[in-house]
RNA sequence: GGGCGCAUAGCUCAGUUGGCUAGAGCGCUUCCCUUACAAGGAAGAUGUCGGGGGUUCGAGUCCCUCUGCGCCCACCA
């Protein structure tokens, strides 16, 4: 059966019978949530092809931490999506991920486990984790455990995980075919994100590179740029004193690293600074170590910091790379991985033909070198830099006390201490150039288009390549080992490549080819790649993990490139930018059409909701049961594309109002019987005028939609049906209850209006029209076609202006009828004795259209009109 | 420091290419059991459209500027 084409009009089923007395939204969640499964309204039909398909490139959620409402808002806002373009007549390829790799399973693994992964072990299949004792508690010491028992237990955990989730979503009512399910450490992930990283190695793109690396010191691992995050921290000018060494003049230098200063490589001033232009070239010697560094110009030197020329370290930060690498200056490295310095490190006399390490540790007094930097090899960053300040100040090479200040400093975002920059050896993925990237970003629609700003600021602040290296142990690791010489010696620089019909493979478990598992780490043998890949290096291969890229080619076929990626703001430079970037290296092309960006949910006061602040209260879940879905979903629905939603429980009240409005409304409707098989045609000024009024809304809701605006389809759906509930169901009541043509025309117009605005608000309350939908018509009203305002107007016939103005004028004055009685504090239900309206001719005459109406909603027995420059309305009320 | 966004009733928000007296709901006040709906209905009150300047016959809307908030980015001296 096709969705595709236009339908013919609605043929309302004899099963009117089946509309309760009492509707209700209790239990509709749990009824049509069985149904959908057990119909299989939203599995995908792979009988269609790639031009009848939508697919969505669903945001993988990362299957830690607690559910909170933004889990339900943004996904909330794809589902309405999904299901506008499957009433559109797509078939809707809608998966779901789940991103059960990285860091934060990682850490929960070790928190809910008591493991803490070791790869050194080899795998013990009867491993079981420590039990908590008779209090409940885990032992305090985790256990070491192999990777792939770490791995088993990840994998434990996240299945719980997912469990959760899919109850939230599932009970959200998400339209998403939950058969087509992927996670990004399973085999196919694995496979594909390995594959893809062959690949690009084949291309010579993946490269391996020992180069300055930002680096997380407490969990000892490599980070990428677009994980950074800059903090604010006290910290401390320290103005050390250097000495020129052609004159013995002291140069001052400002610093909040003192404990650098071993790692001093040269001064740098602004090549403008006229203070210090007289020196470039010269050299200038470190107090403490007798370091002979050149002294240089770089545009990046600013000259209001500190005393406008500081030192270059190897490497305080990321200034410093630039500047080693654009000076060419050598390194002299001292923080360790561990966060510590180096301990082994010996200052050398100066010698004419020293070289090598000798040359890079020189001084013009080793002993001296050596004592002092005896107080810091070994030392923590923190406990150097208080030593190295004693020293300093000991030896009266520091000007003053150190002077607090607050500065940025760059974290990994998931981490807890300062980021340093180490030299090892890390897997990276070359860029594109910026103008390659942004050429290809052209062809993006962005929703809303102001978001692509964020990702071109991205691609156009890139520094240096991508490193796509982390060194922890849940993730997927590289298919890759390097040969161990005769010496022992590893080759870190030589890697071998799986072949791809290994893959997936863990190097750890798997010799390398060409080897067998005798020769793991032994000389003239192999070692494994000890590392995973990056979390984003998976996840930007989404598209191709869901749409299971040369694992099921018929399904590739049918539903890639997708069209659309829906995904928060906040991760527009990992998740989009590493998606587009891997689509255009290796499938050069786009791997999806649209992206819709959704913002956060916020408190009133404007700050991201966060999960600490959450009270139990908030939870979804409790949502969901205050309020039930629709209601919820309502609320999600409010925020527009890129907006923040405020969270507010108000607005899901006046959502659980609205929908119970719908299952009321259409009782009444359907409850006045069935016209002739809806064959009866409108005859009626006041019908027409609602049904142009609505064939105009069917318009505006399909073009928002079509522009991704589904918080304004929502917005002017529910603003017509409040009108049509409040104004036209009164007046058309009284017509609707009696019999004869009249009647008939009211009920087909309530009946064919009733059908469009379930319709419309199907993407938004999938309970309660699909509820109504079941008691008059057949199938899931989500599988029904979206309506469309041809048969609208057909139905209309010849209505006109005037007849819209009736409309207009038949609600204003029943509105003063009623006011009239409020006023005079009686029943809607007194009646109204005779009645005078005044108003202008046009109006008047627009008025006799729908007299009868009005006269019969207002219970007014006599009217007579005249007219006025406006509308008033004399009344006589009966006596009470 | 740069970029983007936001600022309309006590609250949450509409207000499309400038165009009648700026709207809705919530909340508030008053009234009403009325045969779709009391988890309801009707009526009412409520605004220097963030401040200032400009363009225009006309500005919530366009331009400039300032302020506040949020997010993103940026070179830790």
């Amino acid at each position: 059966m096709s969705f595709l084409g236009a339908r013919g009009p609605p043929v309302p089923s004899p099963r009117v019978s089946t509309i309760p007395d009492k509707p209700t939204l209790d239990g509709l969640e749990a009824k049509w949530r069985a149904k959908w499964s057990e119909l299989g309204t939203y599995t995908f039909d792979r009988s269609k092809t790639r031009d009848e398909v939508y697919s969505i490139d669903t945001p993988p959620p990362t299957v830690s931490g607690t559910l909170h409402p933004g889990h339900v808002c943004s996904y909330t806002h794809t589902d309405a999506i999904a299901r506008y373009q499957r009433m559109k007549g797509s078939e809707v390829f809608y998966p779901m991920g789940w991103d059960d790799n990285g860091l934060n399973v990682e850490r929960r693994v070790q928190l809910l486990k008591a493991v803490i992964c070791d790869p050194s072990l080899p795998y013990d299949p009867d491993f079981t984790p420590p039990q908590p004792d008779a209090k409940g508690k885990l032992p305090k010491d985790p256990v070491r455990v192999s990777r792939p028992n770490f791995v088993e237990l990840c994998e434990e955990v996240v299945v719980e995980m997912e469990e959760e989730y899919h109850e939230l979503w599932s009970r959200v009512g998400l339209s998403v075919d939950w058969e087509q399910t992927y996670t990004t450490i399973g085999p196919i992930a694995t496979r594909i994100s390995q594959k893809g990283f062959l690949r690009l190695l084949d291309q010579g793109v993946a490269y391996r590179s020992g180069a300055p690396t930002l680096w997380d010191v407490d969990m000892k691992t490599a980070v990428a740029q677009a994980e950074l995050e800059d903090r604010e921290l006290p910290g401390a000018y320290h103005k050390l004193e250097f000495t020129h060494a052609e004159s013995g003049e002291p140069i001052w230098i400002d610093t909040t690293r003192p404990e650098l200063l071993p790692s001093c490589v040269a001064l740098v001033a602004h090549p403008d600074d006229e203070r210090y232009q007289p020196l470039f070239g010269q050299t200038a010697t470190t107090p403490l170590f007798g370091a002979q560094v050149p002294i240089c110009a770089h545009e990046l030197a600013q000259p209001d910091k500190g005393t406008g020329i500081a030192m270059i370290c190897t490497f305080g930060d990321t200034t410093d790379v630039i500047w080693w690498r654009e000076l060419d200056l050598p390194i002299r490295a001292t923080v360790r991985h561990d966060g510590r310095l180096e301990r082994d490190i010996e200052w050398q006399p100066i010698r004419a033909e020293a070289s090598g390490d000798e040359t890079v540790w020189s001084s013009v007094d080793a002993d001296e070198a050596n004592a002092n930097y005896a107080e810091l090899g070994g030392k923590t960053i923190f406990t150097a830099q208080k030593n190295i300040v004693e020293l300093l100040m000991a030896k009266g090479k520091m000007d003053g006390e150190p002077r607090p200040i607050t500065h940025p400093v760059k974290f990994w975002e998931n981490g807890k201490k300062p980021l340093e920059i180490v030299t090892s050896n890390q897997w990276f993925i070359r860029y594109p150039s910026t103008d390659e990237i942004l050429e290809r970003s052209k062809g993006l629609q962005f929703h809303p288009e102001y978001m692509r700003v964020r990702f071109e600021d991205w691609a156009k602040g890139l520094q240096g390549d991508w490193n796509i290296t982390r060194q922890r142990f849940f993730g997927v690791p590289f298919p890759i080992w390097y040969p161990i010489d005769e010496n022992g010696d590893v080759d870190f620089l030589a890697p071998i490549p799986a072949t791809e019909d290994m893959l997936p493979v863990d190097p750890t478990t798997v010799a390398a080819p060409g080897f067998d598992e005798s020769q793991r780490n032994q000389p003239g043998g192999f070692a494994a790649d000890p590392d995973v890949m990056d979390t984003w290096n998976t996840s930007s291969m989404s598209p191709q993990i869901a749409s299971k890229w040369e694992e099921d080619p018929d399904l590739f076929d049918r539903v890639y490139p997708m069209d659309l990626r829906p995904q928060a703001h906040d991760i527009i430079r990992t998740w989009l930018f590493s998606t587009v970037v891997k689509g255009h290296l290796l499938f050069d092309h786009l791997p999806f059409e649209h992206v819709s960006i959704s913002g956060f949910v916020v408190d009133p006061d404007r700050k991201k909701l966060s999960k600490s602040k959450d009270n139990a209260s908030d939870g979804p879940f409790e949502l969901l049961d205050e309020f039930g879905s629709d209601a919820v979903r309502y609320w999600a629905c409010g925020g527009g594309p890129g907006r923040d939603t405020t969270m507010d429980k108000g607005q899901m009240k006046i959502g659980r109002r609205l929908a119970i409005k719908l299952l009321n409304a259409s009782k009444f409707a359907l409850g006045l019987g069935s016209s002739d098989g809806g064959t009866t045609a409108v005859t009626e000024p006041l019908d027409k005028a609602m049904l142009l009024a609505l064939a105009d809304l069917v318009d505006e809701a399909t073009r928002v939609f079509d522009d991704y605006d589904y918080a304004r389809a929502l917005e002017r759906t529910e603003t017509f049906f409040w009108n049509f509930t409040d104004d036209y169901l009164e007046l058309v009541k009284g017509r609707a209850y009696s019999d004869g043509p009249e009647a008939e025309s009211a009920k087909a117009a309530l009946r064919l209006a009733l059908e469009t605005l379930l319709k419309l608000f199907a993407p938004f309350l999938p309970y309660a029209t699909e509820e109504v939908w079941s008691w008059w018509q057949d199938g899931s009203i989500h599988r029904s076609a979206w309506p469309s305002s041809a048969p609208l107007r057909d139905a209309a016939g010849g209505a006109d202006a005037g007849a819209a103005l009736s409309m207009t004028v038949a609600a204003e004055v029943l509105s003063l009828l009623r006011k009239s009685k409020s006023d005079a504090k009686v029943s809607m239900r007194t009646e109204i004795v005779s009645a005078t309206v005044h108003d202008t001719a046009e109006r008047l005459a627009a008025f006799e259209l729908v007299q009868r109406d009005v006269l019969d909603a207002g219970k007014v027995s006599a009217v007579e009109t005249a007219e006025a420059g406006e509308l008033s309305v004399d009344v006589v009320l009966a006596e009470a």
